[in-house]
DNA sequence: CTTGCCTCTGACATGGATGTGAGGTTTTAG
DNA sequence: CTAAAACCTCACATCCATGTCAGAGGCAAG
């Protein structure tokens, strides 16, 4: 498949697909004139790598990342595992720092309400 | 308290502090020479900031909900609640996102680890 | 062959929070 | 009084994923 249908069933823009390879994130067969030429697996992994951004995750440190899951039984995984190890964490205390984020929001709404709902009593007095 | 000792106590720059005030986020007094001048809380409300900025907010949207948070009574807080309803179904889809991804993580931490021990044994052999 | 669409490279633009530096005033400590 | 440290404003720099545009080539259908 071509870089455009890529594109679309990734949901991902041709200039981000081009970047990632730049990054080193994908790969592509280039046909003889030198257009990108994908396999059907490649969707799933730039859905992937599309995860990892969202997630916070640099283009430099999800590169790191890679030889794991490319490749999980070599041994310049080992780096790597520890790598991964250590995102894992720091992706584990943002979620806490989001949870924790959202109960104040919703400690700021309930309050809010209770606002709300003092001034409708004047307003029906 | 000065705009240096906010800083040092909330961990934010001095330039940060600056940029809130001119995002609406923070406001101070000044003194007759023009030096800002803060209150107690607003270490607090600078931490709030920093949490809010952490949970992928902008300095737009944290200022829509403001008026929600600091005057949680006034009529203005109606459409700012609704606003706010929807930046924490916003934060809990992220939230949500961020454990399948660390879900994916572990699964690939498991993969390159049975990998790693399936060498190991190559390698004891 | 031509028209239209897709692709290529390369480069510049964007946005948002923050860094950084210049040039000048204020505050504080000795 | 003086020197150091902190503050002021203004403006330009940076990072990073993307957008966007220009100019050129590739390829299928009429």
């Amino acid at each position: 498949m071509r870089i455009g249908e890529l594109a679309r069933r990734s949901g991902v823009s041709v200039r981000s697909l081009r970047y990632y390879e730049e990054q080193g994130l994908l790969t592509s067969e280039r046909s003889p004139s030198g257009q990108r030429h994908y396999a059907e697996g490649d969707v799933e992994r730039v859905l992937f790598l599309q995860r990892l951004y969202t997630a916070g995750l640099s283009s430099r440190t999800i590169h790191e990342l890679l030889p794991c899951v490319d490749s999980p039984s070599l041994e310049n995984s080992r780096a790597a595992l520890e790598r991964m190890a250590q995102e894992r964490e720091k992706l584990s205390a943002h979620i806490a720092e989001l949870l924790h984020t959202r109960d104040l929001l919703d400690a700021a709404m309930a309050a809010a309400r209770r606002g709300k709902e003092c001034l409708e009593e004047h307003e029906a007095a």
